[in-house]
DNA sequence: CTCACTACTCAGTGTTACTATCTACCAGTA
DNA sequence: TACTGGTAGATAGTAACACTGAGTAGTGAG
């Protein structure tokens, strides 16, 4: 992975954690190992925490703390009505993005074909 | 479009103006159009010139100077081996997150389906 | 000269992900 | 007690990027 991936990443993490997290709760050392399942094999630990910090100060998750059998106590974050809210539309602008980039690339994989006029 | 959109466009950016510029050579003027007809409609003009600064000083583009008929002369900016290059690989990366984010978005709108375990 | 369009430049700001480091709890080992 | 390793979270500093707003400069119409 280089550079590219993480500057794609920006303004994506957090609406894939907040995905994550509508699937069900999890606390941030979870959540981590889940996103390595996922694919998304390179995000640090610090990255991660940051991240839920700032949707939890924006309000988009609750926040609850359970305690652990192997470590000090879990904050494990809830996604509330208005995350969900902040996630569809993070689902919405992603789709639109999509689908201009795939217009892009056949646009550019063909030759040339447009008509701005 | 709110802040989302932003965020995202960051790294994206750029490998959209590169693959506008595979099309065919362009100045900053013109390619801000070009955003625009693209559906980026709400592209800065600041943010254009600044994204061509990087990449000419990265290499990824030839410039030449040439006479406009109405104004300064343009900028014109030709992807070189290079910047194809890095167009490829941008697209190769881009490919890797979109399935890795429509797996996650299926996984959502559906329930539970997962084994990592 | 003023206005509008074309064309490019630059300083300052906010957001984001990464790196590296630190605190803290528990279990196993010497 | 002391050391190691896995779990769990917090934080300071850095690099990269898009946005805002202002400025410079050339051409043609009024």
């Amino acid at each position: 992975m280089g550079k590219q991936a993480t500057e794609m990443l920006k303004g994506i993490l957090e609406g894939v954690v907040l995905a994550i997290l509508s699937r069900r709760p999890a606390y941030g050392y979870d959540i981590t190992a889940r996103l390595r399942a996922q694919g998304f094999s390179d995000i640090a630990e610090g990255t991660v925490y940051a991240l839920l910090v700032r949707i939890e100060q924006r309000g988009l998750v609750d926040v609850e703390k359970v305690p652990s059998e192997k470590g000090p106590p879990r904050k494990v974050y809830t996604l509330n009505g208005r995350g969900q809210e902040y996630l569809d539309e993070f689902w919405r602008t992603w789709a639109l993005l999509t689908e201009r980039l795939e217009r892009l690339h056949d646009a550019g994989t063909d030759d040339d074909t447009e008509g701005e006029g």
